[in-house]
DNA sequence: CTTCATGCAAAACATTTGCAGCTGG
DNA sequence: CCAGCTGCAAATGTTTTGCATGAAG
């Protein structure tokens, strides 16, 4: 929310560093579109975008990179019901996002009381059913103002 | 968590029939276990259910049910990033889960504070940027007790 | 140079669709 | 009866995998 976007390219770029990774045009290209892209991408956007500088990249790759993030935790995905994934590179810590099941669109969302809630039903957890929570997720779905106006809905559903 | 499955089997039933749904065997089974089940069980596991009492069942019959039935909104979807999904046929209204992600058990949890919390955050998005918020999700991930003591993880991460 | 990444194609899945035949109401 | 359902198979769409080639460090 507040970090430069720049900076968090570089971040993204030395943890791959760090873990032994290679810093491939293409693997560069993937992380500047993941720290910079406001909305949260898809690995079909991803490889849109991709084509114009690489046009032989391979959906595999974009794969691959996004595995790579994902087990160092330094991507957020989001996956839907019918089976499609985006991705969140600026922030990936759990937060809330706000989806739009007619367009897609998917914001970020704040929601400062969240946090101590699931912190509280964890400790409660830990304590009751040695439960140990490491993550959430929280997600509103509902129409956005374009899509409201535009009429019933079609699209995603969960 | 109140409601007597046998009554909620009952409701599913009608609500198919007022629908001009037909009750044949296989559908009935299948309703049966979505509304008895304890656990949040998969089309797979659906499956092999059913399979005992109706050995030709295709799981495209189950498919289809279970579509017809989100379509009325009497089960609720939970789809998870590595595609796959369980149905929760006992309470179709938004509620959160605690799930294992070593294990991928599946409980239902209480957060009193939540469906309060959650009005307050869409009444504030209608006011301020007109979004119809009508839906929502909360998962808390983890390790449950058995898995915890078994060491560390593998299986679904979101 | 030595690994690791790329890109292509094939494989692997889960889910959907089309359709002939069956059957619930 | 006949609209709607079943079961089979084929189609779909997305993600994964195997492997030869290529390039980062």
């Amino acid at each position: 929310m507040v970090s430069d976007p720049e900076a968090r390219f570089q971040h993204l770029a030395d943890q791959v560093r760090q873990r032994g990774g290679r810093l491939t045009p293409q693997r560069v290209a993937i992380l500047r579109i993941l720290a910079l892209s406001e909305g949260h991408p898809s690995v079909e956007q991803i490889y849109a975008q991709i084509k114009d500088d690489f046009p032989t990249t391979a959906m595999a790759t974009i794969y691959k990179t996004i595995a790579l993030l994902k087990e160092m935790d330094e991507v957020l995905e989001l996956g839907f019901a019918d089976g499609s994934s985006r991705y969140d590179g600026k922030r990936p810590d759990p937060h809330p996002h706000l989806i739009c099941v007619r367009c897609g669109e998917i914001q970020d969302l704040d929601v400062p009381a969240l946090d101590e809630l699931v912190a509280q039903v964890a400790a409660q957890l830990a304590e009751t059913v040695e439960y140990d929570v490491h993550s959430h997720r929280l997600d509103l779905y509902g129409l956005c103002k374009t899509c409201r106006a535009a009429g019933s809905h079609s699209g995603r559903t969960e």
